[in-house]
DNA sequence: CATGTTATATCTACTAGTAGGTAGATGTCA
DNA sequence: TGACATCTACCTACTAGTAGATATAACATG
């Protein structure tokens, strides 16, 4: 079964290289790495991923369409805001919690090594952002409208500031306190736009 | 002179070795890059720094002194909180407009690259988090006391809460948007801490 | 004051290992 | 047979790090 067989091959270099990236950053991992990880040689991974370039951009993509659908599916639940909101939180709640605390956001780490990402990665990156903070607004907007949430400003800048903290607080509880502290900072959070 | 050249040349690897890991991050740069910023001999670095960890090591550790240097004088002066806070968040704004918005915090950089550093250079990057954490803490605390601020909370998490935005926002804010979103995103901070 | 000594700092030239990537043979299945 | 997938073997470029020669300047001694 040559076709189904390469399909399963490529999602395990997919996956392999995802947690490699989300643990170690874009140059801290090579094809040796993810070789040793999915039991395929180096030049194999490059059948299916031409350039390491490429992989990224493919990993990315997969995320995005991933992360997004899972928030969509969040949205369109008739959850009141303020659970909307918590369920946002709990994914990257839970990226923290199955990575055994070493696992960041995907694009948190991208963001950090942008210097050295390619142009459509990139691009993927920012869009990423605009589409998270974009639905974080409409979450927001909604909270407060029905009087669930409470905060003073832009619901869009609140938005793009919910998703920075998440993405800044990753990162240092990754470093320091783990899931503990991320818990702190996130309730906290809600707190603060009265959730 | 050789003790006075010495000096020097170790002052200019520390700042450009600074302004690369800031822009590229540890796994992204080289000696060599260094090499070519200083015009000295790759392996003249090597007699200065050893290795890339020790490196890394003491431009964090000169990193860490001046910050706290410079938020230590924030504190001692008799600004009210509310100025104290937007004084300690203009550092990380300097930081971004210097480096022509592609330098982020040095201790973001790194925090994103935890898995590839060592033990005294992690160790480092957790105490400057946590001498952050409690000098915003202090700020925070003393501005709630004289009426100056307004959060529910304790100040001790709000602290870290700033703190992890400020990094956060500095990731976003170069992939997207700039300087400018930066300063939506701080602006809506200090509102929802009563500055 | 001239001279030899020593520590500091820089250089050229090299190593072993790893990086991303390619060529081409081999296997495998419809 | 032919497309897909994987392999071995290789290439070139770059990595961190080392060895050893050389320059320089402060210092000690006759």
């Amino acid at each position: 079964m040559a076709v189904a067989m390469g399909t399963d091959t490529k999602t395990a270099i997919l996956d392999a290289a995802q947690a490699l990236l989300q643990t170690r950053g874009a140059n801290g991992i090579s094809y040796q790495h993810i070789s040793d990880t999915v039991k395929i040689r180096k030049a194999s991974i490059h059948y299916h991923f031409p350039t390491k370039h490429k992989l990224i951009e493919a990993v990315l993509r997969r995320y995005c369409v991933n992360f997004l659908g899972l928030v969509d599916a969040i949205i369109a639940s008739d959850d009141p805001a303020p659970v909307k909101l918590r369920k946002y939180i709990g994914l990257f709640d839970r990226t923290l919690r199955n990575g055994a605390g070493q696992k960041v956001c995907l694009c948190g780490m991208l963001g950090a090594e942008l210097a050295s990402l390619r142009s459509p990665t990139v691009t993927l990156l920012q869009r990423f952002y605009r589409e998270n903070a974009l639905r974080l607004e409409k979450i927001l907007e909604e909270g407060r409208k029905r009087g669930m949430l409470r905060f003073d400003g832009e619901a869009k800048t609140v938005g793009m500031l919910v998703f920075s903290l998440l993405e800044g607080a990753m990162l240092l509880a990754r470093a320091d306190g783990g899931v503990k502290r991320f818990r702190r900072l996130t309730s906290q959070l809600l707190r603060m736009v009265g959730a």
